[in-house]
DNA sequence: TTTTATTATTGTATTATTAACATTTATTTT
DNA sequence: AAAATAAATGTTAATAATACAATAATAAAA
């Protein structure tokens, strides 16, 4: 950057966390998981998981760092979300947020980790109202999340490897907020080809059973590759 | 955030600068302002223009201050990028910066400051390599203009108040990087319901003359009510 | 063994949107 | 009066999105 004091010492130096909206997905709702603040200020309320920017990390390293402390998980699909910087949202001191989101599969995670965390998952539409600017940081989280999720293969993250049509549709009406049409959102999804119908059935849900599929990544970069784009 | 560690006191304080991608149009390329930069490291290369983060702004603050300084315009269109933050993106200093991207009508400027911060509008296939990361925040901001363009009505930003249809489409284009059909692309707008037909002409280019258009504020914000989107 | 209950699976017709495409009009200059 | 220039304008075809309901497979119950 360039400015009119071009002298670097003589200007302000500033906090900056790291905060991660961490979704999850359990079959029927989306969820998010939250953390009881143990500490002042706002002590005992729920908040994101957070931690400061380290010198010596990337924000995405910081973000990798506090995903993994919390779930015991190594990679974590989660993307920059926006910068949060008003001058007194955190009482204590003058810090910016920079807001991550992440999906997970709410299976694999670390449960004894959550529980020291004294963590808890939160369907979105149940979750406590949250500490400083946290509320809003997750109302963007839902809303980007919502838009990626029609344009790039991300849901599949908050899936198991293996899941059901019946899974899939319930994950996009929980992320998109609306009910949508069984036949058409299956004839919508195999024409995007990229997923691969196992020969195995889910016997969990029905008499019938229904046929598992997976994500195949190496159709889908094809896909990409050929021009042809994801869209639901 | 809650962290691992919390006491605040021992946490790392870095440097952030906010750097503005400006972007213009003068009715045949899409272009942005770059200055060159008068201060080591790389000093008379070419960059964004940028400033440090103070202690008492917001970001947004910051950008609009920056964004003023070197245009003379105080209420320019902007919105955050991306914040950036390779460890040794400035050799100086550790230094993060956030990247906003602006839309000005590009007759609107105060040319003395620009002359002044040694600027120059280039259009963006034309632009010198800069300094830093800033080509990818260029790029970054030229990726998110496109989307925001055809889904909400900020292309008028970058025009004059009153514009041909010609003039639009050539800003389409350019932003969109494709040639568009000219009856497609005027019944496409004509049924968004946002454009007020002046009486006026704009005799310049032709001897028949343009009709003139304004963007109509009110009427897209009613629409929004009813829930009609903007989509070009 | 038959019936019942439950969820999975599948296709077509309609509607809406997008894309392709060429001629006429108004005006000034020669 | 003719030529030159850019503006204005509609229709048809192709594609995509939506609305909609009957049948199949199976296990449990009778």
């Amino acid at each position: 950057m360039t400015d009119v004091l071009n002298n670097y010492n003589s200007e302000d130096k500033v906090l900056l966390a790291v905060d991660c909206i961490i979704f999850g997905f359990d079959q029927e709702d989306l969820k998010i998981l939250l953390v009881k603040r143990d500490f002042e200020p706002e002590k005992g309320k729920w908040s994101l998981i957070g931690g400061f920017l380290k010198r010596t990390e990337t924000l995405d390293d910081a973000a990798n760092r506090i995903l993994h402390h919390l779930t015991g998980i190594d990679k974590i699909y989660m993307e920059q979300l926006y910068n949060f910087s008003k001058v007194d949202r955190d009482p204590a001191e003058r810090t910016l947020s920079v807001a991550y989101y992440a999906l997970i599969n709410i299976e694999d995670h670390d449960k004894d980790l959550i529980e020291q965390y004294s963590a808890k998952w939160f369907s979105i539409d149940k979750a406590p109202s949250l500490i400083f600017d946290h509320d809003a940081m997750v109302n963007k989280a839902i809303l980007r999340l919502r838009r990626r999720a029609i344009s790039k293969p991300i849901g599949f993250e908050l899936l198991p490897e293996k899941f059901t049509m019946r899974q899939l549709q319930k994950l996009y009406e929980s992320i998109l907020n609306e009910k949508l049409d069984k036949r058409n959102f299956i004839n919508k999804v195999n024409g995007l080809d990229v997923l691969v119908k196992l020969e195995e059935k889910d016997m969990s849900s029905s008499r019938k059973g229904s046929f598992l599929y997976q994500f195949d990544k190496e159709k889908y970069d094809r896909n990409v590759e050929d021009g042809i784009t994801f869209k639901i």
